[in-house]
DNA sequence: GTTTACATACAATCATGCATGTATGTCGCG
DNA sequence: CGCGACATACATGCATGATTGTATGTAAAC
């Protein structure tokens, strides 16, 4: 094959990234070889080397099409909410319940959320990737702890319980939601979610 | 080196399983090779054939020298706990603060679990052990269920939540506050499993 | 003509499984 | 009680396949 126009190169590094979620998603990231996914995409593994340096430069430009968006939908989301001066609990509660309509309507969301949570090991040249990840969550944590503060402030937030503990056991509760989540293909857990953080938020309001 | 006395074997097949735990822990599963894990004992590939068909074998009995304990103890708890016939969900905060206390006075375990959370694909060869844990999972599950249909007949459950999906809302948590334990070294998260799961129990109760 | 967007070819590195070597414990036998 | 004979508990060596990175070829776009 021959030399496309650059739309047509553009679309083929989205199909790379497409089809090495599907890859990675059926047989594990160490698993999958390069040439598993170059095959899998009807291509050969000059064009993966062509369009990203390496298969850790491929998964990470593959979880950034859904970490960005995500983020940015979960900034947006706080900012529009706080505005609004409402009740900051029910802000926690949107933030918490973002991530799951986001794997309802994105397939690929769900696909790199399995990944990220059951099909990687994170370690040795993948730690740098990691400790993003962490970055992410405990951003995630200040963000949520600044709201649990509003919410003590507020009065709404129980008196035994700090705003730190309140946003990390919040935070461990959509973690394990997502595992479950992302592990059975049954959708019982997804069930268990709107009742899961409204009991947990309950928990930690006053009496 | 030449034959040693069973007893000797015997500590051959720790030391391997110990050295597995460690490698696994720092290289992550797949990256680990066996050639990895003998040299880390001082020995060779050959005493690792020995002692176990290959790394899955190998792996296996890692995991069985911790799996086995804790749904021993996690047993005992509920037999002990329910024969005194107490409030359920007072049986099921002991059952869900159960997998930490394990961690905290067993750093096998808690390398274990680090493996099994971060350290690990199930997918492919390994599907067999994700679905062993899928069971032990759902078992897990139903116990908790079945305890909170008692505490539905006790009155102490809230009205609108059912039995299996607050029994899916405290494993996601117990699972994602292990997933943090396992994740930071701080200890930050540790601090946050009694209230995290108190706060659930306490949404879960009826006002 | 030059650069782009790949395909192809090649060399090097590993990890695995097995086959074999080997020294020592263990046990039967006289 | 000594002494083969066999089994045990490894170490070593080798063949094979898989994967990676890179170097080079090539045809079309610009």
């Amino acid at each position: 094959m021959a030399r496309r126009t650059k739309q047509d190169a553009q679309a083929t590094r989205e199909l790379l990234l497409d089809t090495a979620e599907q890859v990675f998603m059926a047989r594990g990231l160490s698993r999958s070889s390069l040439q598993d996914i170059a095959q899998a995409a009807g291509l050969t593994r000059g064009a993966i080397y062509w369009h990203f340096a390496d298969k850790l430069a491929l998964f990470e430009a593959m979880m950034a099409r859904v970490d960005l968006p995500l983020e940015q939908a979960l900034a947006a989301d706080t900012a529009a909410l706080c505005g609004q001066a409402c009740d900051p609990l029910a802000v926690l509660r949107s933030l918490a319940l973002e991530p799951f309509a986001l794997m309802r309507r994105d397939p690929r969301a769900q696909r790199v959320f399995t990944i990220l949570m059951h099909r990687a090991e994170f370690v040795g040249e993948l730690a740098p990737l990691a400790r993003r990840q962490d970055g992410a969550l405990s951003d995630c944590v200040q963000r949520m702890e600044r709201l649990f503060q509003a919410a003590r402030r507020a009065g709404t937030l129980a008196e035994g319980v700090s705003p730190r503990i309140a946003a990390t056991a919040l935070l461990a509760l959509i973690d394990g939601l997502l595992r479950l989540c992302t592990l059975d293909d049954t959708g019982g857990a997804q069930r268990a979610v709107v009742p899961a953080i409204d009991a947990l938020l309950g928990g930690l309001r006053v009496a």
